[in-house]
Formats: C-alpha cells, sequence, structure tokens
DNA sequence: CTGCGCATGTAAAAAGTTACATGATTGG
DNA sequence: CCAATCATGTAACTTTTTACATGCGCAG
C-alpha cells in the first residue's frame, strides 16, 4: 500500500511521468522513506489512473505520459495520512549492520565503524552543500519544499548517526580497557553455561 | 540476504531458539533495522542449519531447538560484514508520512505534525528508561550490549526527528504567513471551503 | 550515424505478510 | 481445568527485485 501513496504524495506536489517519478524517488525518498524500482512504479501507475486516482494531462515524446493527481487521489492521500499508522518498523540494510558490529571482536567493529564515521560524515556534507543550494535559490514553490524537506532531515539523521557512532566507539574502547585488565570491577560470567 | 545476516547477527551474541529469536528481533531490530515474522524465521534457520552455519546445542520442551552459530557462520557473518554495503535504501512507513505532509494543506500538515512530535517524543522518553534501566544493572557483558546500542541510537533517532519535526512546524508557519501577504507563489488548490 | 539518456513495459524469482494449523506447558 | 504463553510450522498471497525487452530523440 505505501507504493501508492509515495506515488500520490510525489504527484501532489507536482504532475510528472513515471520516468520522472522514479528518478524523485531516488533523490528524494529511497534513502530516508521509501525506495521502488521503475518495474514497480509504471504498473502501479496505470494501477492509480485506472482507479480514477490520477490522471493523463499531457503526452510528450517517446509515449511519455505526464500524470496529476486527481481530486479522488488527493481525498485518498488525505485519509491515509488521516489513518494511524499501523506500521512503525523500519528495513535498513546499514543500520542492521551497525548492530551486528557487537557480534565482532572489539578490534574489527572499531575499524568498521570508523569507516562508516568517515562516509557519513561525507554524506552529511554533501547533503548540507544541496541544503546552501536550495536555500540560495531563495524559491520557497512547493515543489522544491519536498527535496527541503528530505534533505534536512537527511542531514539531522547522519548527525544522530555521527554522535551515535562516536558515543558506541568510545563505549567498545572502555569495554575493551577493562577486559584487559584482568580484575576489574565488572562481573565475570566465567561458566555462565 | 539481509534476513540470514540478521539471524547469525544474533545469534553470535547468543544462542537462542526460534520463538526466542523472535522476540529479540522485534525487541531491538524491528524499530530501527530490519524486523521479520517467525514464519519467515523459521524456514530460514532450518535453511542456515542445513549449510551449516548454525547449530542446534539443545532441546528443550515443547520441541524447542536452541542454535549456536557455528564457526563457518561466524566466518560468514563476518565476510558479509565487511563486504561493501549495497544497498543504502530505507524503508518507513512513518517517514515517508512525514514527507508526505507537504503534500497536504498547511494547517492540516500542522496539525499532524505535532501529533508526530508528541508521540516521538513519549516514545523517547520511554526508550530513556530503559536506557537507564540497562545502565542500573551495571552488567557489561555481551548480551546485553545488543540491546544498549539499539537504544541508544532510538534515543538518539527520536530526538533527531524531534528537532526536525519542529523545524518543519516553524518552516510551514513561516511559509503560510508569507503566502497570507501579497507574495502569492506556487499554485493555490481550491479555497473552497 | 552512433551512443547515451529518455521512456515504458513484462516475466520470473525472491522476499515478506497474513492466515491457518497444531500441540505442549505453566500459572492461577 | 482453563487461559495464556511457549513453540513450531505450512500455504496462499502480496510486494519487491532482477533481468529481459523495446524503441525514440538528441547531441556530438
Amino acid at each position: 500500500m505505501s507504493l501508492r501513496f509515495a506515488l500520490l504524495g510525489l504527484l501532489a506536489v507536482e504532475p510528472g511521468s513515471g520516468y520522472a517519478l522514479t528518478q524523485r524517488f531516488a533523490q528524494s525518498l529511497e534513502k530516508y522513506a521509501w525506495h521502488a524500482n521503475h518495474s514497480q512504479i509504471y504498473p502501479e501507475l496505470n494501477k492509480l489512473a485506472g482507479d480514477g486516482l490520477i490522471e493523463v494531462i499531457a503526452e510528450g515524446a517517446r509515449g511519455s505520459r505526464t500524470y496529476a493527481i486527481s481530486d479522488a487521489g488527493r481525498d485518498a492521500l488525505q485519509d491515509w495520512m488521516l489513518s494511524p499508522t499501523r506500521d512503525s518498523r523500519v528495513r535498513s540494510e546499514e543500520i542492521l549492520r551497525m548492530f551486528m558490529l557487537s557480534a565482532l571482536e572489539p578490534p574489527l567493529a572499531q575499524d568498521l565503524l570508523r569507516g562508516y564515521v568517515e562516509r557519513a560524515a561525507r554524506q552529511r556534507d554533501e547533503i548540507r552543500a544541496i541544503v546552501a543550494h536550495i536555500e540560495s535559490e531563495e524559491d520557497a514553490s512547493s515543489p522544491t519544499q519536498f527535496g527541503r524537506f528530505a534533505a534536512e532531515f537527511g542531514v539531522r539523521q547522519y548527525d544522530a548517526f555521527l554522535e551515535w557512532a562516536r558515543w558506541a566507539l568510545a563505549r567498545i574502547e572502555r569495554f575493551q580497557a577493562e577486559a584487559g585488565q584482568g580484575s576489574g570491577r565488572g562481573k565475570r560470567p566465567s561458566t555462565t553455561q
């Protein structure tokens, strides 16, 4: 169901073709919220059009069709937005890898974490540059709003991740130092079966 | 593929049955990293055992089997951790809804956002309580580390979200104030209300 | 005149969800 | 003894991924 509403939401902001939507998906949604390939997007657009939630408002070169959301579509989107979120689950292979670090030997985990930190910092800086660019355009019209929201979200997300990663590094280090000292104050599980 | 490694990672920290793993999934992974139902977990455990990556180390009441990761499993997990992440995409219906807010009328978007802020703040406080509890146990053994990492991540994640939401609220407000004056840009969808 | 990007599709396979199904054990 | 929870599974369906497939239009 989410794919439908992702498409309706994108079309509510601005009309576009399947091709354009595929790109907008990749630009603003896939890193934080949802992702879909064109092979899933095209059939879903046809279904949405069949249900009268979107309409073809223009046909261009190479058989391209520009869709716009219909009034019924806007209603459906709003209903969905007002309905309770029944799924608060998240899928992210990157975060999964973070958590799995605790299964590795501490030195290896630290190495990996440091690499992640570096890449995350670089990516955050890239988004910051995008934000600066959008901001300089000074165009507060709807279409850019969407990307602006996503970009701001991304910056804050990366910042939070970086803080967490640094905290995790420090914790692993501390844990390792304690373990290295034979008689620590921490409990020794020894024969815990 | 991710499910395999999520299970291997959990078993690398501590052995457990399919039932126990289902619960650990729901506790520490599903809100931030990955989720799976028992109907997906049990068959995957059988496959992992068939591939020699995990082993049954105990059988208990009600036909329960406790699995532990094998040396081959540990190697497979490590290989995966060291391999480049080829998928940096995220799926989260909640975040999707956030982004779709820009498709709604500003006052409605603000109402919804305020509701989200309230719930997020409550959830963050709940995790903080869990963190405080884990911290008070003073038990630095591996099994708890996992949940501790996830909880810390959750707190920072919620904090970042809350900051973003407040920023978004302020921005919508400003945008609305500007639109209220002469600076009419963008389309105005029927003020028929 | 050719290669790249635009533009749309379908099919098969894998992954994930929901529903159905069963039985054991334990606490009240 | 009854309800809740433990514990495992399969089947049908939906969603998502990967691969295959085709053709137009433009810039160099």
